[in-house]
DNA sequence: TCACCCATGTGAAAATTTTAACATACGCCG
DNA sequence: CGGCGTATGTTAAAATTTTCACATGGGTGA
């Protein structure tokens, strides 16, 4: 088990913990050696005590009166955040969303393979999406086995997606992105999160209807 | 102003009540009329005590003894959350996330209406996708201005963010959909959310990493 | 070597959010 | 028409998360 200090921690460090590492490697690709949590939550709108706390939950990878080294804290994050590792990934669904999953190469640089993508629709067999070849949804269950597929991204109408979840965790999946627009009911022991693409423009068609509230957590 | 009893609640109560039109719309199709805060918990995986203190805050939609009426408590929502209106909104970009997003049936379901995709890329500007025209980038700002468009998904790489998300501002546009992987800076009486495909991915890989640790806020 | 500056790591306080518990009100049934 | 079962709306407590404030320790330069 990796580092950690304390057993307990908020449930939105993690999620942070990712902005942080993107906003690492940006400033590595530039050349910048060391950043200060002053700096690193000015360019990401979040607090510096808010930074050093979250950090402080896994170690103490700064340097007092000097700020964090670049390149150490990516790769201790790296290592936090499980990505010094491969993971082997399916898509089911190869519509508009599982395409652009497809094509999104910011996952491969992360090291989540994509190893297929299943569909049962038969003039999509056989072809290939950037390179990932479009396998028969019925299949999956071989393939899922055979090659080991931990993770799976859920690109299907909601009123398929509980089925397909269903199939998937039969097959030995443990990690699910859901794009599908409904609650997926899970075990618990496997972990699903859900994307929500409505939900973001509602939630931002509630915020200029009513102009008084401010926008929260923008990270962004 | 709309209906409102208390001025303030927690910032995630506006993401339930998302979850709240989908699950009571879903019910409403299925022909039920009546629904209790438990059996609505039940299928989105929230406590019933939760449901009922978001619904508080904006009145009082329920009977005692008997649950809710689906259709009552969804024109309600609909009104809270400001989709009793149309939304006229513009894509940035026209590669894969850019289309999939103006192939997205449901936005146009509720009332948020793509008016343009712009793009850069002489091949794809005089084309359509999904019946809405992909226009020069260049022509953005007459083209905001002109259809009084107030909503904006960007869908480019993150090195143009920024330079986008100014333009549209610049042009009327004050929400925006921010797809790319970078925190963009805005005057503060903008509303931005981000969507991060990879946090995603990288959330459930931590959980994956750490099995002891329990997946929060499913909804899914 | 020592004094000074600076930014971390942390413990405690403040703020926020969730959960529990229950009094209240509605409708039904006898 | 009155009692009973039921599920709401709400108040208070518990849990969680963020923010503050500062003691601590590393580096630098005289």
């Amino acid at each position: 088990m990796a580092r950690r200090k304390k057993y307990k921690f908020p449930k939105t460090t993690i999620e942070r913990l990712s902005y942080y590492f993107r906003a690492l490697e940006d400033l590595s690709k530039r050349g910048i050696d060391t950043v200060s949590s002053e700096a690193l939550g000015g360019k990401l709108n979040i607090k510096s005590s808010q930074i050093r706390k979250d950090l402080s939950y896994f170690g103490d990878f700064g340097k007092r009166g000097m700020g964090y080294d670049v390149k150490y804290l990516l790769k201790e994050l790296k290592y936090i955040l499980g990505l010094d590792r491969e993971w082997a990934v399916v898509i089911v669904g190869a519509g508009h969303i599982g395409a652009a999953m497809a094509n999104y190469d910011s996952f491969e640089k992360r090291g989540f393979n994509i190893a297929a993508i299943f569909d049962n629709d038969e003039k999509k067999i056989g072809k290939e999406i950037n390179g990932t070849p479009i396998l028969p949804y019925d299949n999956i269950d071989d393939f899922v086995k055979q090659n080991k597929i931990e993770m799976a991204i859920i690109a299907v109408p909601a009123a398929a997606a509980q089925a397909v979840a269903d199939k998937l965790v039969e097959s030995g999946v443990t990690a699910i992105l859901n794009f599908a627009p409904v609650a997926v009911q899970l075990d618990e022991n496997v972990r699903c999160l859900s994307v929500d693409l409505t939900t973001k423009l509602e939630a931002l068609a509630y915020y200029m209807s009513y102009s008084q509230d401010k926008l929260w957590k923008i990270y962004s």
